[in-house]
RNA sequence: CGGGGUGUAGCGCAGCCUGGUAGCGCGCUUGCUUUGGGAGCAAGAUGUCGCGUGUUCAAAUCACGCCACCCCGACCA
């Protein structure tokens, strides 16, 4: 590709909207254009990067085994109501009317459309297994849609359904994406981990997500270096203390922390450490109210709490109904005293010599052990975040935090979609039977961001080269001006583009400063510099943008020197 | 949906408090010079000051309403 024909629109300063480095650096590089929020162009340069993606994507997908259609983006309410979905799936489901008032949505996913196409054209277990996907533009109407591409509302993804006679059948074809997903992360050039997910209430044996591995991820993941385990946070067991708890050790004792309500204050101010102290978090089930305990240092994990039976679901309580409960304004509530149910967490529960809110306002209690001034908890679960250091629940090691951008997400479904609408086959003894299904999905447009989020430095983006938008940049210095640097720079891109290389020519007429520039801010992984000082020299300039020595080729080589650098 | 903030040239911003009819940098156009790291000089073009209503002799500036965008509202008892 020549420069001077393609089309360049490079920003020296970001729109001040943009928040994170991959979405300044998308819109400066002039990937990307933004029409409304949350609703991108993918400009020329930008879809270059999309589209080497999808190839990407598409191939380890064919490969697989995975065939691909493509369904329509909008969708009849009918479906929706059919699988229940209609209702459940709240104002993220762009819906809207025809003009005979027949209402449709514009789909997020295509979990209805695909078990609709089951049910019609799959009769016999013959025909199973099937594994169906497309690469194809959805919409999510995000709350805060934000970071550019990264949580976009509409967003290009690649979503494969797969339909089988069994469940070990159903597992197989799990185990095949889950290696198939490694296969497209590793070919896209990207740091990333398959981590255990929440199955939430479909169960099965599996639900893995991929995360690019960034600082800037919004998912926190917990890993252990010396094992394999790696688990979303949300999913973290945290296990009991190893060491069984303390016999008390101290008297306790009514201390004054006047305007102290958080733990981290209560802590400072008595000058105890935060691990010493103990949370109090009260919340609702129904009209049943509960405490829950954590050590100061601790998060509550809400969604292993709303796993607990008697508490799904639960909401946070009202100051009006912790102090009708406990007699107390919220930041110095406690269980002593209380006569309300306690659940502690695993670590609380082996807990002594503590400190607590006492339930009177401008107080907490100091040395406090279970059995002697507060009865037992009544509970106890795991019901908080995994935190660095913590035993890795496979037992081999300690726990890690990385952060990941979930960039694909792989799910069994089982029968939860065919039960509802009847995509049912003959087995081999003539018995109607569900499809067990499983779901497979990549957001290919956020790939590039996460690839941007991880890869960039202060110059601009460092694509990995099989998504950069070209491979490599071939600058003439005095393109316009110098006949010998024009007819060598010329050569040279003809041997390349000959080879088959994705190169881009910039012969604008621009000042040095300014193409060098543009392809570092680009992203462009492999840079030749033709200019009459080298020519000089019979050689051209060669440096690659991640680890950039300059290095000096003789002309006749520089074709061949390139081929070499390249990973392809 | 609540709380906060911002809307002024393509982009980044000043001007608003204290009303008097709009400016800076980058970018863009033209010319000359320059040419291995986002050039210099000179001359230019580009604005319904988000939209509407009101107050006023006069509104970017004050008031009210609307719209758009951004941030916070998930470690808290």
């Amino acid at each position: 590709m020549r420069a001077s024909a393609f089309h360049f629109s490079t920003l020296k300063e970001a729109p001040a909207d943009a928040e994170i480095v991959s979405h300044k650096l998308m819109i400066r590089a002039g990937l990307i254009r933004r029409l409304a929020g949350g609703i991108y162009t993918w400009m020329p340069l930008g879809l270059r990067v999309l589209r080497k993606v999808e190839r990407i994507v598409r191939e380890e997908m064919d490969r697989a085994g995975a065939i691909e259609l493509s369904m329509p983006a909008v969708q009849p309410a009918e479906l929706w109501q059919e699988s229940g979905r209609w209702q459940k799936y709240g104002p993220e489901l762009l819906r809207m009317r025809d003009r005979h008032q027949r209402e449709f949505c514009f789909g997020p996913t295509h979990e209805e459309v695909i078990t609709d196409i089951a049910r019609r054209e799959i009769r016999s277990y013959r025909q199973l297994p099937r594994h169906f996907y497309q690469i194809q533009t959805k919409f999510r109407d995000e709350i805060r849609p934000r970071f550019g591409v990264m949580r976009g509302r509409e967003f290009l993804m690649k979503d494969g359904y797969s339909f089988h006679a069994g469940f070990a059948d159903l597992e197989r074809e799990y185990r095949n994406m889950y290696n198939t997903y490694t296969r497209i992360f590793t070919r896209l050039g990207l740091r990333f981990r398959a981590v255990a997910a929440d199955t939430g209430t479909i169960g099965g044996t599996g639900s893995h997500e991929f995360h690019v591995l960034a600082d800037s991820g919004e998912d926190a993941i917990a890993w252990c270096p010396a094992s394999d385990y790696a688990a979303n946070v949300e999913l973290a067991e945290a296990l009991p203390p190893a060491l069984p708890r303390a016999h008390p050790a101290e008297p306790m004792r009514r201390l004054a922390t006047p305007g102290k309500t958080r733990c981290e204050d209560v802590a400072e101010h008595l000058e105890v450490a935060l691990t010493r102290t103990v949370k109090a978090i009260a919340i609702m089930h129904d009209e049943d109210f509960h405490l829950l305990l954590l050590r100061g240092d601790h998060a509550l994990n809400e969604i292993k709490a709303a796993k607990i039976p008697f508490l799904s679901p639960f909401r946070f309580a009202s100051e009006e109904e912790i102090e009708r409960h406990l007699g107390c304004r919220p930041g110095y509530i406690g269980p002593v005293g209380a006569a309300v149910s306690v659940i502690a967490d695993r670590t609380v529960a082996q807990m002594s010599d503590f400190v607590c809110g006492a339930n009177e306002p401008g107080y907490h209690l100091g040395g406090v052990n279970w059995g002697r001034d507060v009865k037992e908890p009544d509970y106890v679960f795991d019901i908080r975040n995994v935190v660095a250091g913590d035993a890795s629940p496979d037992g081999k090691g300690t726990l890690e935090i990385v952060r990941g951008i979930e960039v694909g997400h792989i799910f069994q479904l089982r029968t939860r979609y065919s039960e509802v609408m009847k995509a049912t086959f003959l087995d081999e003894s003539g018995h109607e039977q569900p499809m067990e299904m499983g779901c497979y999905g990549i957001g290919v447009s956020r790939i590039v961001g996460a690839a941007i989020e991880q890869n960039h430095d202060d110059r601009g983006i460092l694509f990995p080269e099989p998504i950069a938008p070209f491979a490599v940049a071939l600058v003439p210095v005095g393109y316009r001006k110098s006949d010998a640097v024009r007819a060598e720079a010329d050569r040279l891109y003809a041997a390349l583009a000959q080879a088959g290389v994705d190169v881009l020519i910039d012969d604008r007429d621009e000042r040095p400063g300014v193409l060098f520039a543009d392809a570092e801010l680009i992203g462009i992984p492999h840079r030749v510099v033709i200019g009459e000082r080298g020519l000089r020299d019979g050689v051209a300039e060669y440096q690659a943008r991640r680890d950039g020595e300059p290095r000096r080729i003789p002309l006749a080589e520089a074709a061949r020197f390139v081929r070499t650098q390249l990973c392809a």
